[in-house]
DNA sequence: GTTATTTGACCCGC
DNA sequence: GCGGGTCAAATAAC
């Protein structure tokens, strides 16, 4: 446990050290005649550092913190729309548990390997704890007029592929599940699901998760999606409307996507969906907006991300950068160099498992 | 030939 | 057992 503690607290002066090194070279780059792109990236840097020393110090947070911070944060008047907790405090004091045992799991199974290789069904297991209970999610409501021809769900700017549709059985439309068109390529775990919305057919429930890995962001417009599928609503025709709201889940969910980040990195989707704690103290829209979680890439108007609505690279670590198949993938990234781990050639072999 | 979509089957959590 | 999410073979589109 010293160990774990000794690393814990490396990573984490490390990071806040960074944090200000970044800062520093911002304040001095501040009054040079240096691109917007630069600042931003600085920019990124040190919100990306503070994210990684707050995902860390939130890991560490002792049981009775978390809850007492999860009650505090989901009693705050700007707080919505946070999962509402059904479970008995006492559930939740031992799901918390469980959670952040198994959190600590990964993490320190990460970290502590001394293996050149990762057992592969670790991180099989590991991959899908994180995926689908922790890669943040959050849904966006879309209108759009369908009547200018427009015939599928808006696009994003991002490429997706659709590798599924569901009937849903409560609600009149299909629901299409996307995965973003590189993840083979880039190993991009990003992943959306579009309905329809039953209250207004022109409208599109969109429910986004996890973040993008491939820095084909809506700048690079790299996609074969058939033009007439799909609505590009940051460059939507003034007869398109676009609604955003309800943003239900994770409205600083990373959707980090800069080449920056990747090589950075990111704790990007450890982001926990199910950790009330997280939601309500780290991830609460009104913890971005007050302070320390707000992304740049939120912030700034021209900056390599910025995007359309709030995503965030809150609490990215790293990006396993894996160039895949279609196996799962790591979308959580951690600083190598943080904890000690120089190597770049760090063997995460995602590749075949 | 390559890439995207469709759709039934399968997996897994509840 | 049910339902949501994903897989993967078949098919379509380019």
């Amino acid at each position: 446990m010293e160990s774990e503690k000794s690393w814990e607290q490396h990573a984490l002066v490390n990071e806040l050290i960074e944090g200000m090194e970044v800062a520093r070279k911002l304040k001095e780059d501040w009054s040079l005649p240096s691109s917007a792109d630069s600042r931003n990236s600085l920019l990124q840097r040190i919100l990306s550092s503070y994210d990684k020393a707050l995902l860390i110090l939130k890991w560490n947070a002792p049981i009775s913190n978390s809850q007492t911070m999860h009650q505090e944060s989901s009693q705050s008047p700007l707080s919505i729309q946070t999962s509402p907790l059904r479970e008995h405090p006492k559930e939740v004091h031992h799901q918390q548990l469980k959670q952040n045992s198994k959190k600590r799991f990964v993490l320190l199974g990460y970290f502590n390997s001394t293996s050149q290789h990762i057992q592969k069904s670790t991180l099989y297991t590991c991959f899908f704890f994180f995926f689908r209970k922790m890669v943040p999610k959050w849904t966006r409501h879309v209108r759009v007029n369908i009547d200018n021809g427009f015939e599928g769900p808006l696009h994003d700017g991002y490429s997706w592929r659709k590798y599924g549709q569901k009937d849903i059985l409560s609600a009149k439309y299909p629901r299409s599940y996307y995965r973003c068109t590189f993840r083979k390529t880039m190993g991009c775990c990003a992943t959306k699901q579009v309905q329809r919305s039953e209250e207004d057919p022109n409208a599109f429930d969109i429910t986004y998760r996890g973040s993008h890995t491939c820095c084909k962001g809506p700048k690079s417009q790299d996609t074969k999606e058939k033009p007439h599928s799909n609505v590009d609503f940051h460059h939507a025709k003034p007869s398109l409307t676009v609604e955003t709201e309800n943003v239900t889940a994770h409205p600083l969910a990373s959707f980090g996507c800069t080449t920056q980040d990747n090589q950075h990195s990111l704790f990007s989707s450890m982001v926990l969906e199910n950790d009330p704690f997280s939601q309500t103290s780290l991830l609460s829209p009104n913890t971005a907006e007050s302070s320390y979680f707000l992304s740049p890439s939120f912030l700034v108007s021209d900056g390599v991300c910025n995007k359309p609505w709030p995503y965030s690279d809150a609490a990215g670590i790293v990006s396993a950068d894996t160039s895949t198949t279609n196996s799962p993938i790591f979308d959580f990234n951690f600083s190598l160099h943080s904890v000690g781990i120089e190597d770049s050639k760090f063997p995460f072999d995602a590749l075949d498992f």
